[in-house]
DNA sequence: CTGCCAAGATTGCAACAGCATTACGGGGAT
DNA sequence: ATCCCCGTAATGCTGTTGCAATCTTGGCAG
């Protein structure tokens, strides 16, 4: 469980984050929204704890902008501007909840354990090939329902096939795809890989085969 | 938009009634839990306003009920017993949000919003892995009935493998769930704690192993 | 049809990066 | 004062992977 806690009292955000800690939640925690943002962007938070008067600005303004970019990551306001209109005004900005300074931690935690029971819905895609199924994000191949432990590389390669599933995918693409700019090959390690595999999905009996076309490159089929 | 609201005071309840008319929404009222109930299962409400003290009984006690009938609509408590703890004690028997009386119609209708632009669906609060039962909100592990108190580290791990069983988790996505960007680890302190980790899980017996995914990251399976 | 060659397939092997385990000690909590 | 957590580092281990040697296949020309 990852907070990211935006507040410019320091001495509260200590004994928050210390607070948090203790009950087995890691926070991030900066001043300025400019920073946040790039956090938020950068890592993928559970919900955000928010204060409106910051260095750099007014928090509230923080949120249409995290939305816009696509992050529905809940966001709990925290700041002393706790009159009734000030909280409708967070609330219609597009905050999820709202609780004014100061507060018990037991709260703040009660609510945030609120959010949490109802986390923005990612739906995982899926890439379905014969009998396999991939899921790219977050590498994992199963063959029918058993799982399939691929060796990274391995992975890299059906990952790259399975994304052009019965459209020819070049060589070279396939080289970029299992390779990074550092570690050249200077040899046939594609191929081997693409052996090795074979020999996995048969095994498998996954349902697919890897096609080559001479001086092309491959292609994934289902049989 | 259609409310169930659930409130002994009759002028309350017209006045608001009135109120959220105004705004084109539809509010079925009623002041017996059992009622309550009964519509609950008959219509599809797009939130429920509860007060506690009602003729038949306790309010919040209506809100397990509900969830152990799977219905999921979000509920926001409304009442006079607004201390603190009295919060904290609605939210984690599973109120959405708690609004304290006297209130102003306007700040009920932005809560309103609020917990609409959330999802509708709830998610397990215990998560089970082989014989494990977890809870990550409130940080229990038991292992068949008996409770494992793990080091808060290793927790932070096992909620973790245990959020996305039988997938694997990315090490740096382990990174990320267990240090926040200041606690940075120059070694190799992550497979300590899977290490250690692992010697736990075993000696309770928990019906799980943790594999590794060579220069990728681990997953939890049953065994 | 046949022969030749280049591209691909396969596989053993050795090297090494990545992992597992454990002991140690500092530091925080009780 | 004691206990335990936890980061560190040393040690040993192991699976993956790049390489190369060898075999197979496919395409093309004569």
């Amino acid at each position: 469980m990852r907070l990211l806690l935006i507040e410019d009292e320091r001495e509260l955000a200590n004994a928050l984050s210390a607070a948090l800690s203790k009950q087995g939640i890691v926070t991030d925690h900066t001043l300025y929204l400019a920073d946040a943002f790039e956090l938020t962007l950068q890592n993928k938070y559970d919900a955000i704890l928010l204060d409106r008067r910051l260095p750099d600005g007014e928090g509230l303004t923080f949120i249409p902008k995290l939305r816009r970019a696509g992050v529905d990551t809940p966001v709990l306001v925290l700041t002393a501007r706790n009159e009734p209109m000030e909280r409708v005004e967070g609330l219609d900005l597009g905050a999820d909840d709202y609780l004014g300074k100061p507060f018990l931690v037991e709260e703040l935690m009660a609510r945030v354990r609120a959010l949490l029971r109802r986390p923005p819905t990612l739906e995982e895609q899926c890439i379905r090939v014969g009998r396999l199924h991939i899921d790219p994000l977050h590498l994992d191949v199963l063959s029918g329902s058993v799982p399939l432990d691929l060796p990274k590389r391995e992975l890299l390669v059906l990952q790259a096939l399975a994304k052009r599933k019965g459209k020819t995918v070049l060589r070279s693409t396939l080289e970029d795809a299992v390779y990074n700019y550092e570690e050249e090959i200077q040899s046939n390690a594609l191929d081997a890989h693409i052996s090795r595999l074979r020999k996995r999905l048969a095994e498998a009996d996954a349902g697919v085969t890897i096609h080559n076309i001479r001086g092309v490159g491959y292609l994934l089929r289902e049989e």
